[in-house]
DNA sequence: CTACGATCTCAAGTTAACTTTAGATCAAGA
DNA sequence: TCTTGATCTAAAGTTAACTTGAGATCGTAG
């Protein structure tokens, strides 16, 4: 693949396996601005091939097409990004990925101390607990906290 | 909160930040099966907002519910899990929390180096061409290949 | 030039995960 | 007992993220 590749619509869902559909559904969402052919047929660029499978990939994780959009603003469509653009768009992303990896890292190793300890009394089990207390202390993502007190 | 609570629905709903509507939705999803009073009403033992609690995190990480509803068929409801119970459940889904975390860090990384080496050249970016080198090689989770040629 | 598959637009349909509405019943304090 | 808020069921409505369908046009091999 060369970077001036152009591709039909048909290739960019074959290279990603997004389905037709959905990627003109993600042009309608403002994620990708293909250009388009003299005839109207959409032309897709290297930038929007790597937009659509950041969407893939973000939004295996839970999250939405908004939020990506929000995320995909601060890169240029044509432009190659500089270090500032990817800073930008990382900055908050990589929070949530540090806190997502945290809060999953969390759990796994609460459910390994469960079947370690056979945990045959819950009213100590960090993983159980540990929502269920956390819950008095007000709004907001409860599993975050790592409060194991009763 | 002593061991032989038992909690309303809307008692539930606001120590798991749930909305009753969401746990009356859970319940015929088959995901918890809280007990009746005389009168009709629900009555939730701490199995099930641990359950509940169970629900909204691995929610939050993109499992369905009927995925969810499948990883918790393998605990009790009302007795107390044991080891063998917790190894049950977590088998396949550590396996999977650890894949989700692998691709994660992955890409937290991989931003980390676009950050770290400026990316002016993205054709050597591995976030950017991991996925999409890897799609030539058929259908399934392209970006857990970790595949960086081009 | 002619097929015929690939694309196009626009509108309507689908699925998951809930929420909202309506009308009835339950439960606890004055 | 009365009242008032919490719950109940059943059914319909909502939202996100797409897919499907209809009918027209594009584009390329023959």
């Amino acid at each position: 693949m060369r970077a001036d590749d152009i591709l039909s619509i048909g290739q960019v869902a074959a290279r990603t396996g997004l389905a037709v559909s959905a990627i003109r559904y993600y042009e309608e969402m403002g994620l990708i601005t293909p250009m388009r052919a003299p005839g109207g047929t959409r032309r897709f660029r290297r930038a929007d091939i790597r937009r659509l499978s950041f969407v893939r990939i973000a939004q295996g994780f839970g999250f939405t097409l908004p939020r990506i959009a929000d995320l995909l603003a601060n890169l240029p469509e044509s432009r190659t990004p500089t270090a500032k653009d990817w800073r930008d768009i990382s900055e908050g992303f990589k929070q949530e990925l540090d806190q997502k990896i945290a809060t999953l890292t969390k759990l796994r190793d609460d459910l390994d101390g469960c079947i370690g300890c056979g945990c045959l009394s819950l009213d100590r089990c960090a993983l159980y607990n540990r929502d269920d207390s956390a819950a008095k202390k007000g709004d907001g993502p409860r599993y975050l906290m790592g409060d194991t007190s009763d």
